[in-house]
RNA sequence: GCGCCCGUAGCUCAGUUGGAUAGAGUGUCGGCCUCCGAAGCCGAAGGUCGCAGGUUCGAAUCCUGCCGGGCGCGCCA
């Protein structure tokens, strides 16, 4: 309807412009809204104000003659002329009746859209370091990506859902040590533990894997294991020396096949574990891209060389750096450190170059908001390969502040002390956790507060949602009991019975949701669509209030029936995109 | 110090990309089950859109400068 309109005014446009109203080389943008009033009409269109100074006329004489310019249109009811010049649409009931029937004929298709048409997609979210279970912050990223994706999908993007593995690395290793130093207490060792080693119980879940599996063969003394390091922090050394020089012990004494295998252990656990959280949490994806392969391919290397032939490495003080600060970036960056090693950077360079390699139009990233200052430098490292950096979107997710009531909880991964996804999911449930994290701008730092999300109170817009979808659903089990039916093709030819001012709300509401669908996905916005939701599951409580829909009259409750039951599909719809369940009873 | 994000009702947040009289939820107060599920509905109260300028027909929205909060500024990941 909205492009239909925007046609129209298009075609009055040139009628002016022919009739010498308004100069020939004028250019505005047509734009149709939503009008936010119902006095307003159902769309309205500022094309006369926008005029106003090309024509160097007043907008309410622009827009009198744009309406008497105006085609006929059968689904346009009536056109006014309002405020400082606004032109407001009235359109037919019956062009508003059509949602509903698109709504039941489409059913779960209703909704989806043509934008992304023809184009791949590539989402990366989540990518936490497989070094620990996921924490709830981890949690928001998973939700807007889930959501995100979906939205993409429902526009007719072809999505590609991707979660980077640090499979490589320091705190990977990091990780086998305080495997190994947790095994090594279950063999009857005691010491002090190192002041920066992973502590949560999951490394002596994992440790008490590793020692039913080898038994004492990794078992090495205390004594020798510690003789010789540095101090810790807490004997007034530094911590970060401290655990590698532990790291190149484990090493050392359990030979590269030995260490291997605590690594590889560490890695799969965590690695498993986090799928199954995320599945668990509605979250799929259809690759897992280790970081290690790129190393081994030859894909970083490959990367550097393509850097460096392009003329943008340079050498000082022993290391590699990239000349990003020639792209916008503040500081230029090392790649390869003094010690031969790539950085992390090198790595990720190397990974968005696969990832525009493998041929996708778009590529977005979601990232926690504290990675904000890498925007620059990976946008830099795509600009050195000639590619523009606006096929990589990066999206920051800001972190979820957690409170318990209305005391804040403080986190860190390295000590053990946070709340874990999953503690999340059992707690509060999936649905209410996915919806309460996408309810929000992913912008705005946002106040998750455990009492209330695990309340299980109607304070959580959840239960709201999910009740007016359960209510439509009851009172079709009410109408079998009354020994009542519905003919749906009766109801549809009976939709002009729908004059209460709540049903022509909610046909209007029904009509909305493609746009809010395109809107959101068009913004990466899937807040959109929760608030959209919740207006819609209002509009239906309303109603159910205000009417009864089992009437005796048999053609007007066929149409109550089919209006409701279009509300139920939007609702079902939604949901599913923001990966909220839709339940047929609470 | 520099950079990014944020500041809207007591609290938590929307605000259709610059539009008409700034909206929800929650909390407070007052109503509604003889009625398809009260996890619901109806009503009332609640605002210097952080502050000050600027841009224009028109600003919560765009620009500049302050104030306040978060995050980031490693040859860490």
């Amino acid at each position: 309807m909205k492009d239909e309109l925007r046609a129209l005014l298009e075609t009055a446009l040139e009628q002016l412009k022919s009739d010498g109203v308004i100069p020939q080389d004028t250019q505005v943008p047509i734009q149709v809204e939503r009008a936010r009033d119902k006095d307003h009409g159902d769309f309205a269109a500022n094309t006369a104000m926008m005029l106003a100074k090309p024509a160097r006329r007043k907008p309410r004489e622009l827009a009198e003659a744009l309406v008497r310019a105006l085609p006929a249109h059968p689904g346009v009811d009536k056109v006014e002329v309002a405020g400082p010049g606004f032109i407001n649409f009235f359109i037919t009931a019956d062009a508003a009746y059509q949602a509903v029937r698109q709504a039941l004929e489409q059913g779960e298709a209703y909704g989806r859209g043509r934008q992304g048409a023809g184009q791949r997609i590539m989402v990366e979210f989540v990518s936490a370091n497989p070094t620990g279970p996921l924490h709830v912050g981890h949690g928001r990223g998973a939700a807007f990506g889930g959501a995100l994706c979906s939205l993409l999908a429902e526009s007719g993007y072809q999505v590609h859902r991707e979660y980077y593995v640090n499979d490589a690395g320091r705190q990977m290793d990091i990780l086998a040590t305080s495997i190994w130093l947790r095994y090594l207490e279950c063999c009857g060792e005691t010491f002090r533990l190192p002041d920066n080693m992973y502590r949560g119980d999951y490394v002596k879940a994992i440790a008490a894997t590793l020692r039913e599996r080898r038994q004492d063969a990794l078992h090495h003394p205390a004594d020798s294991v510690f003789a010789g390091l540095p101090r810790d922090a807490h004997e007034g050394g530094d911590k970060e020396q401290y655990i590698d020089a532990l790291v190149e012990r484990a090493k050392q004494m359990l030979g590269a096949a030995a260490y291997g295998e605590v690594f590889e252990l560490g890695l799969t656990s965590v690695l498993d574990d986090i799928r199954d959280d995320l599945a668990g949490f509605g979250v799929r994806y259809d690759q897992w891209f280790s970081e290690r392969s790129l190393t081994e391919s030859g894909a970083v290397d490959r990367a550097l060389q393509k850097l460096d032939q392009a003329g943008y490495l340079y050498e000082r003080d022993g290391a590699v750096w990239f000349r990003s600060s020639g792209f916008g970036d503040e500081k230029d960056r090392v790649v390869r450190r003094e010690n031969g090693a790539i950085t992390y950077f090198a790595s990720d360079i190397a990974y968005h170059l696969d990832k525009l390699e493998r041929g996708f139009d778009h590529c977005i990233d979601i990232w926690g908001a504290d990675h904000h200052g890498y925007v620059p430098r990976v946008k830099a490292a795509l600009q050195a390969f000639g590619e523009d950096p606006h096929r990589l979107d990066v999206r920051l997710v800001q972190f979820a502040i957690l409170y318990r009531g209305s005391e804040r909880v403080q986190m860190s991964t390295r000590s053990g002390q946070f709340v874990t996804l999953r503690e999340l999911r059992d707690e509060v449930g999936t649905d209410a956790a996915r919806f309460f994290y996408v309810m929000r701008r992913p912008e705005q730092h946002m106040d998750f507060d455990l009492e209330l999300a695990k309340s299980q109170s109607a304070d959580n817009p959840v239960y709201y949602i999910q009740y007016a979808h359960a209510r439509i659903c009851s009172v079709l089990r009410q109408m079998e009991e009354r020994g009542m039916e519905h003919d749906p093709a009766k109801g549809l030819a009976s939709l002009t019975r729908l004059t209460e001012t709540h049903e022509q709300d909610l046909v209007t509401a029904i009509g909305q949701y493609p746009e809010v669908v395109a809107n959101a996905a068009a913004g990466r916005e899937p807040h959109q669509l929760a608030h959209y939701l919740r207006e819609l599951a209002n509009g239906v409580h309303t109603y159910y209030n205000a009417h009864q829909f089992l009437v005796e009259d048999p053609d007007l409750r066929d149409a109550r029936l089919c209006l409701v039951l279009a509300a139920r599909q939007v609702i079902r719809n939604g949901l599913r995109i923001l990966g909220v369940s839709a339940p047929e009873a609470m």
